[in-house]
DNA sequence: TTGAAAGCGTTACCAG
DNA sequence: CTGGTAACGCTTTCAA
């Protein structure tokens, strides 16, 4: 019992003394090593007599014993650990997705290791590297700009991963929701409310969101019999400055737009932005519609009309697919694709022309 | 050298085959394990013959060895890895101060493991114990409502951690701004622009910050010879329906504030939101200035009057301050307090009665 | 029901 | 300059 008195006071002492060891457990508790093991990790084949049991927890009390988790991994060859890559941490579409995961995986008893890779492909190979070196146990790849290069060769080492909010051919575990659908949404919504010089401004085409959420907008004019016009299409990169571009481009010609579509919500609050300084009125003159609907959507004047994309519970399926894949269910399961809605606010009204 | 070649084909072939050791290598290259390990830590001090070293690493390119990081961390005790805990990763104010962090941290070889709090005591505590079991070398703590329990803890421990945006008595690892100072200099430029009735929507008074930045806002007034008017301070908490609620409460009064000081930028922003609905012009009737310009300060409209807080510097500051504690500089460093800015917008004018 | 011993994959020390 | 060997702290057979 001495022992156990030294090692108490020696935690009064503080600063920096050694760790507690299974070894300084076992001998305070007065039992082997492999007791101990069985009993904190609660091995229920092996039954353990409830003295010992008593002798081996109120040790743990005593020194205040916590295993080391490197050395546990380096055992069981698991470390825990999930890697979350994201692009852009600051960019208000990936928090909740993170949030989600957070979760899910600290509820299964997993930590998460974050990731900014500023869409630089050396540091997302960093991070292929982490899981190579068994420090996460699975990736989850919220990067739309990646380098399929990456996805191959995680496909090619046979690690899982899991892709957030992008599709990939050569896996099947991605979640997203309907690009193409939720902007034929859009599309037909602002048909609805009369508009028939509806101009786009997309993504990046080299981007599978970009891609889709132009089709479903040539989709719901074409549904409506409105004829498609180049000019009402431009290029954007998702950035705030190329809306307000656009903006100033379609409002030149000789026939505007009466409403705008914007393939994400920094578009649109580019173009807002750009209509108020050219004094042209939102909706009044211009209805404009977002995508993604993050929070700042419902903070701006005039509030933004948006698809809201449900990023809480994607980061939280993709989590729960990426622990799929962990438990070794091999069964092959299909994308899970999540569904949208279309939240109307003050941005969009019926043309006044 | 078909042993080489084998492997070669086996990585070909894919899915999840053994990893390969530091023994493996050892054998292709024809060394000692703890050769290879010497060349690989790249030890300067031990000198290696050129070619022995062409070899392994020449063995290394052939194997793809990447190291086994827990095994390594076992030996070394060391993860390289640091938590950062954050209330909420979806409050704007997180993101950039997370992205400083892991630029630090990542550039000195750490990896991030990032903790979503929700405010919640005992999460934070299993945080600690992440600590306590070696899963990380440092803590790093942006959570404002910690309970005083946890720091303590933390010092009691005798761990390295740093404290991000908030003070603590026990410990002079912290960075944070001057934010009494910061809101006194809001304070003077509402008095400046002849503003005579001010009111204040503080945090919550059992945060630091909620108390430091009254007093700013007292002293400012004070200083100008205005007279404290108990009715025209309101405690909220940080959120954005205390601030509208505190607006209407503020515009009932016979004598009705011509500016508001909020105490951050979603208190500030739900007060806006009230002045919409209830008919009040920004800043024509009502000046608001608000806190931390959170970047959708300038997206809403009026833009937002706020006071900048360096917070990409304030992630790297508190990192590199963990990073100094890690490496045992036991030399006692001061409190590293930030310097803020007023940026004004267009939240604020003149009074116009 | 418990103990002993053999690793997990590294690194660091000591010989040679 | 390089090889052997003993840990790091834990889990998991295999015996007893």
């Amino acid at each position: 019992m001495t022992t156990a008195a030294d090692s108490k006071d020696e935690a009064r002492l503080g600063l920096r003394r050694r760790r507690v060891t299974l070894h300084d457990l076992a001998k305070v508790a007065g039992v082997d090593p492999s007791t101990v093991s069985r009993v904190l990790n609660g091995d229920r084949t092996l039954v353990v007599k409830d003295e010992t049991r008593r002798r081996i927890l109120d040790a743990v009390e005593e020194l205040q014993y916590v295993p080391n988790a490197m050395a546990r991994g380096l055992r069981r060859q698991r470390s825990q650990m999930i890697g979350l890559l994201v692009p852009d941490i600051a960019n208000p579409f990936f928090p909740e997705i993170i949030l989600g995961a957070e979760r899910v995986f600290s509820e299964a008893g997993y930590r998460l290791l974050l990731g900014n890779t500023s869409e630089d492909p050396e540091k997302e190979h960093a991070y292929v590297e982490l899981l190579r070196s068994n420090v996460v146990e699975g990736l989850m790849l919220a990067t739309a700009f990646t380098q399929d290069e990456t996805v191959e060769e995680l496909t090619r080492l046979g690690v899982p991963y899991v892709l957030v909010n992008r599709a990939h051919a050569g896996t099947s575990n991605y979640v997203v929701v309907d690009d193409r659908v939720a902007s034929r949404g859009t599309a037909d919504y602002l048909v609805g409310l009369g508009h028939r010089r509806i101009a786009h401004v997309s993504g990046p085409l080299y981007t599978e969101t970009g891609l889709a959420r132009l089709r479903g907008y040539r989709e719901g004019l074409r549904a409506a019999g409105i004829e498609y016009r180049e000019e009402y299409v431009i290029e954007g990169d998702f950035k705030e400055a190329s809306g307000a571009r656009a903006i100033e481009r379609l409002l030149k010609l000789d026939e505007p737009p009466t409403a705008l579509l914007a393939a994400n919500d920094l578009l649109a609050l580019g173009a807002m932005g750009a209509c108020r300084s050219l004094g042209v009125r939102v909706p009044q003159d211009l209805s404009i519609a977002g995508f993604n609907d993050v929070p700042f959507c419902s903070m701006v004047t005039p509030a933004l009309t948006s698809v809201r994309v449900p990023r809480l519970e994607m980061g939280m399926a993709s989590a729960r697919r990426l622990l799929d894949l962990l438990s070794g269910s091999d069964a092959l399961q299909s994308p899970i694709v999540l569904g949208t809605e279309l939240v109307v606010r003050d941005s969009t009204a019926p043309p006044s022309r």
